[in-house]
DNA sequence: TATGAATGAGCGTTCATTCAT
DNA sequence: AATGAATGAACGCTCATTCAT
């Protein structure tokens, strides 16, 4: 169960390149800045990932392991609340602690030619997200529960864009006022 | 008033690069491939903009003033509508109108990389259109201006991001069920 | 007689691209940046030019020329001077006239590549100056007039060279030394 | 001890771009021809130096620590020679030793575009010799020694540049010419 | 005569990737 | 497992030169 070397030198390049791809964005971040960073050597890298996109690939699935890890424990204050309530909070609190792993991928999403393979990803999950969010609008008796759960995700989109993009932007206030809008 | 070769040669290396950049982004289109794009030799683009960034900027440049324009002239059949009403109807036109713009603008915002100059009016220009959101909602008599701009402009951002995203995204049902949200 | 539009547009651009080959070098400024100081069209410098090249051998041969005629003609409070004063200070007047003449020809000089044409010519105006030193040492009854020619010729382009080089070079006062050691 | 691959890659890279640079002008020498000619790829190039004019400085650093060493060390048979005699053998031994080295420097200290931090070294080396020059008149007890130092060091600068430039030049010949001018 | 749009080879430089050690 | 030397395609950009007007 102890972590191998192999395991340590993947995980601190992994976070290493998730956080300088989360600064000056994919294209702009060097294999060789990463290795430097990461204090190993260039030729290292190779023996791990086979390609920079692979590498951005593995990223993201952590990422996306991490997220989906997230949203099933649940936080406990939350227990009685709504399933509205507790998606967006629960939203943003990964926000704020995968901030570099939301910058990636609002930074990438826009761009086609950057992995095919992770927009197909994206897509389903993206589907999935929408099918869950409708679920529990329906749950709560509200109508037109397809367009209510586009609506709905696109304003919780956004407002974790806005929070990624602008220093000191009051996420909870604006998720409470948007939980607000789906109370009975 | 005929435009003569080099306004149409501008023309024409504006447009090509807009649709490049926006559908594989700004860092991973060369200007070989537009200048190819665009049926003109790699030199001339020299001629017309100093610098890849330049090209951008000019780019932008237009896409501001055309979304500007866009904005003031008011349609028809919006007359009576409510401030909010009309903002989401003219965003939403202007989307459809301007799709591989918007999908630069997405693309490049979060990637501090890409042009100082650029982000520092792409945030003068945000901050310029919830104050106008603000204003609107205060006419319309809703409590926390404020809080409710930002979310509001959340929820506008992100519809704008899903369209721009999926393609058959049905923007004009849920732009309708946002203006729903704010009427009286 | 009189200069029409064509060689004074000529006598413009020789000029011009002759103050900038001195400043930056010769490779290092383009027939554009010549074009544009010269408040003339890009194209036209190829009406009277062949190319960049012929250019630069046109200013060489009116450079030589203009130090042929000054040569020439005797400057008369050195009509009773021996010939070996009079070649150091009409070199030394020349140096002045034609600073940035000289600056380009020793810029030039160590680069073969730069115009073998050149290299050829001015190889045979270097024999020629020598031949005529050495012609005024047999005058002046100076031994070994062959080496003492060649040593001349080396001392007075080092003080051409340090002029060129130096700010505030005391070069009438090295000069006069000069003269000083084939006085008898 | 032995040179290892980095060192002998650097090694050999200094040497071509020495002998290109002094042959065709630092302009004039590609990067690529330098890595062609020195058989090995463009890329590595830059991972021993960070630009051209980093390749540059360094041939200049070497050669100045060469020069500088050369001067230290004094040849025998000049034990018992005055300091002139000894600065004019040195400085001639020198030249035929680095020959390129030397065509270098006279080829580019007449562009002041290349490598201001050259150009200020270059200087002060210059300052230095001829302090040192007028040291050695003043030992000899030369009136003038200012202006002598100056007249003698654009002598053998002259000189050098005479040698530099043509094929077959006698060098020594006029060189123990201008020792003779020296000696009591 | 005069313009400047247009060309494309070439430059310095970067970078993902490979490979000998 | 680990290094970093080595590669060469590609990039942004410059430039001498040509050519339609």
């Amino acid at each position: 169960m102890v972590p191998d070397k192999r395991d340590q030198s993947i995980q601190t390049i992994v976070e290493t390149a998730l956080s300088l791809f989360a600064e000056q964005g994919y294209d702009a971040t060097s294999i060789r800045a990463i290795a430097k960073q990461a204090g190993i050597s260039l030729g290292l890298m190779y023996n791990y990932f086979r390609s920079k996109e692979e590498l951005l690939i593995e990223i993201c699935r952590r990422g996306g392991a991490d997220v989906a890890a997230s949203f099933k424990q649940i936080t406990p204050e939350l227990e009685n609340a709504s399933g509205i309530e507790r998606h967006i909070r629960q939203t943003v609190k990964i926000l704020k602690e995968k901030k570099s792993f939301w910058k990636l991928i609002h930074g990438i999403r826009m761009q086609s030619t950057v992995v095919q393979q992770l927009t197909q990803e994206m897509q389903e999950q993206t589907a999935f997200i929408e099918t869950q969010i409708k679920q529990n609008l329906i749950a709560e008796g509200i109508p037109f529960p397809d367009l209510e759960a586009k609506l709905f995700f696109a304003s919780l989109d956004g407002l974790a864009q806005h929070y990624l993009l602008q220093d000191g932007y009051p996420i909870d206030d604006v998720a409470t006022l948007l939980i607000m809008k789906y109370k009975k």
